[in-house]
DNA sequence: GTTGTCTTATGTGTATACAAAAGTATTCGG
DNA sequence: CCGAATACTTTTGTATACACATAAGACAAC
């Protein structure tokens, strides 16, 4: 059933743009792809557009692909609406799970509540973020399972990697914090999500929704927070090109 | 810039499976489709793509393209999914509201209170019908609007297109229900609407919530209910055709 | 009469060639 | 020297031809 190029192509752009690789923005065109899977234009157009669909890419008529770009109002909408699904699936995961979705969820949490107590233990940083990251959306992975509707858990699977796209140049190394307030954060996100466990465990709909809301709200201030410094960022490194500009 | 035969494709298509004259299920082949719209296959298959995007359309490789049919569990889900959207999206119109959105939600809402009270004083039932599901829907939308997330705006609006056409079967009138229940049920989701409109008119985003989850969790059951007993239907008329070969 | 396989036909997937539109560079006039 | 119009280049959109997978039907064997 892989004997459809389409698919190939599919794959082949979208694990570039999740990489990073093609950065939001880059231009997608047809020809070079084409050239570089070793297919025709044709199933390359077709996995632009089921790309277009996932909202990874963006295209206009007559003028090309191109991976999704987001303004900050764009993201902030896109924050609000996984929100809402999120906190939804929270409340549906408090009815629905069964004993072995808690034990699946109690166990992203503890390896989150080892990795978190191992970091602010010790002074390297890089390596165990990521592994922290990838606990993270594991944890939250297994409270989709747990609600049982596999309509929402793709639909916030599609959001969570937009997100992760998306918000690529705010995804920079914090750099403006001082080592105290990340491990401060880290325990706060640890305690938020111990609130949450304990609210589906005890099968709390609207506790496990009302913890679910607040620790996404803070994490989605938190990104909005960065985002709007990076766009700032972005907008002096700009002023300072003209002005080099304006100097020669 | 509809200079895009994609384009026109995609809404020839669309109006057609919209209006109901594409049922669900109905097979859409890309040579018939062209020679019906006057163009290549190619376009063709892109506006076949874009409707898959928007649910409308199920496209399995080296089979073809159908218009969506769905089961039921996939329906329930999809409720669901469209229960936490508005929700959520009554709780931002009343924190986000115009006194403009304010206005055009209480017009659509004393429209239908016309419609309704028009509708029980008299006999005939079909042309109101469709007057008063306009008005519903407009008032939907009004709330959706004043929410100020153009985002979950289109994703509850691709909802309940989808809703329209996967409950086509269901969509018979009633008939099993006598005339006294109807106008029951009319005059019980006006109610509701008026407790939305409250809500959103005082800014208390958690009654604007809880009142449209009650709202729309009865207009779930309600169309399960129906959906149901139309599957079940379904199911019987099956049984009599093998019925009538055993007997033949 | 039924079942299993083979053939055939229909429709999709893909490649390629052509047309048209957008953006870019160039040239001509002021 | 600058601006605007024009020609050009690049890349998309579309049509068509071909290859291939699936499904349906016929035929033979059991």
């Amino acid at each position: 059933m892989r004997s459809v190029n389409s698919d190939v192509a599919y794959e082949f752009i979208r694990k570039r743009i999740l990489s990073g690789e093609y950065p939001p923005g880059h231009a997608l065109m047809t020809e070079l792809l084409a050239g570089d899977i070793k297919v025709s234009r044709t199933p390359v157009r077709d996995a632009l557009r089921k790309l277009e669909a996932d909202g990874l890419v963006a295209i206009r008529a007559h003028v090309g692909a191109s991976v999704k770009k987001m303004e900050l109002k764009e993201f902030r909408e896109m924050c609000d609406l996984r929100l809402a699904l999120e906190t939804h699936a929270a409340g549906l995961a408090a009815i629905n799970r069964t004993e072995g979705d808690l034990h699946e969820i109690q166990f992203a949490l503890e390896a989150m509540r080892r990795l978190t107590e191992h970091y602010c233990a010790s002074d390297d940083e890089q390596p165990w973020l990521t592994d922290l990251a990838r606990e993270d959306v594991r944890f939250h992975i297994a409270i989709m399972s747990a609600a049982k509707n596999d309509l929402i858990k793709k639909e916030i699977l599609r959001l969570h990697l937009l997100n992760r796209v998306v918000s690529g140049p705010a995804r920079t190394p914090p750099a403006t914090m001082s080592k105290a307030e990340s491990d401060a954060r880290r325990r706060a996100v640890l305690v938020m999500h111990e609130n949450i466990y304990a609210a589906i465990a005890r099968s709390d709909a609207a506790a496990a929704k009302r913890e679910m809301e607040f620790h996404l709200q803070e994490l989605i201030d938190y990104s909005l927070r960065l985002m709007a410094r990076a766009e700032s960022g972005v907008a002096v490194r700009e002023l300072t090109t003209e002005e080099l500009a304006y100097g020669a």
